[in-house]
DNA sequence: GTCCAGGGTGAAA
DNA sequence: TTTCACCCTGGA
């Protein structure tokens, strides 16, 4: 029996599953917004628990994740070696990403740059493609709390990796597909089931790992694939690139970022979303879906009055 | 309880 | 290119 080398990770993923060895680790990245980051909108699946950690899944793995303010570390259960689960983690950190570069592009903006330059990342992160672009698919016209749930809804049809009513394993695609829209309606997606029964059916058309595929891709080619699915225009489409398919230029345009750029940078109220993408990524580069995040911030902190 | 907005999209006009 | 319905839930 391994046990965890932290007695403080060993206490949190008692919770988890009780009785079960855990592991943990600190991860090889900066400090980061734990909240903001694992709970920001970017993802739908990671919850906060009362001593300000975040658990969730990832892959085939329930984590937790803490931080001190120095450190970030994240502990599993037993099951995994500490290098498969470094790699993994990392991994969905991005923990590669060349953060002097990030804030030299990012701390001068109005409005959010000196949150880049002082206060903790708020990260990019990077998800699986087909989890993420479900997400996205639900997302559209509601609030996060509710696609929370949605997005709940259809991880129960995955397989069962802990007691939590979260803790699954996302289903694949053909799991989605054969649901069909009337169980996904039925489970709380309205009429974006019909999207998601569509596309989960697209998908299985596809060729194998052509979603992942699309990683290689250029922004522009893998944008054109993505938006022939049901449910995916150009916002959800660049969810989707800038959160699981590593294109840094895409810039997600919903209605509190576009707020967000007309309010700092004096855009036309009247300006296409098409447009203000077109500007972000002419301004931010490789870093626009980076600055997204904290305009979206910014604006969600404006007006709740933060 | 009522009302409105919600990390938009697809289809019709 | 622009307008509009859409399922239904949170939050005020």
């Amino acid at each position: 029996m391994v046990v965890g080398d932290s007695r403080l990770s060993l206490e949190l993923m008692s919770q988890i599953v009780d009785g079960v060895v855990v592991k943990s680790l600190q991860i090889d990245v900066e400090p980061f917004d734990l909240s903001q980051t694992l709970d920001g909108g970017q993802a739908f699946r990671w919850y906060p628990c009362e001593d300000g950690t975040f658990r969730g899944v990832v892959g085939t793995r329930i984590l937790s994740v803490s931080g001190d303010g120095k450190t970030v570390s994240v502990a599993w259960v037993d099951g995994g070696s500490k290098g498969e689960v470094r790699k993994e983690v990392e991994d969905y950190f991005l923990a590669d990403t060349n953060v002097d570069d990030l804030r030299s592009v990012l701390s001068s903006e109005p409005g959010f740059g000196e949150y880049v330059a002082t206060m903790p990342l708020i990260r990019v992160m990077r998800q699986e493609p087909w989890e993420c672009l479900a997400a996205f698919i639900c997302s559209q016209n509601s609030n996060i709390p509710r696609i929370k749930k949605m997005v709940a809804s259809v991880a129960r049809m995955g397989r069962r990796l802990g007691e939590e009513d979260w803790a699954f394993e996302f289903p694949e695609v053909d799991i989605v597909a054969d649901a069909g829209e009337e169980y996904l309606r039925s489970v709380g997606l309205g009429y974006r089931g019909k999207h998601l029964a569509l596309t989960a059916q697209a998908l299985v058309g596809w060729g194998d790992g052509e979603l992942m595929g699309l990683r290689d891709a250029s922004y522009y080619e893998a944008k054109d694939a993505l938006m022939e699915l049901q449910g995916v225009g150009p916002k959800v489409a660049d969810c989707v690139l800038a959160y699981s398919l590593d294109k840094g230029e895409a810039f997600p345009v919903d209605v509190h970022v576009r707020r967000a750029a007309i309010r700092l940078y004096g855009l036309n109220e009247d300006v296409k979303n098409d447009a203000v993408g077109e500007w972000a990524r002419d301004r931010f580069g490789r870093y626009a879906a980076w600055a997204q995040l904290y305009m979206f911030r910014d604006e969600i902190n404006r007006r709740s009055g933060g």
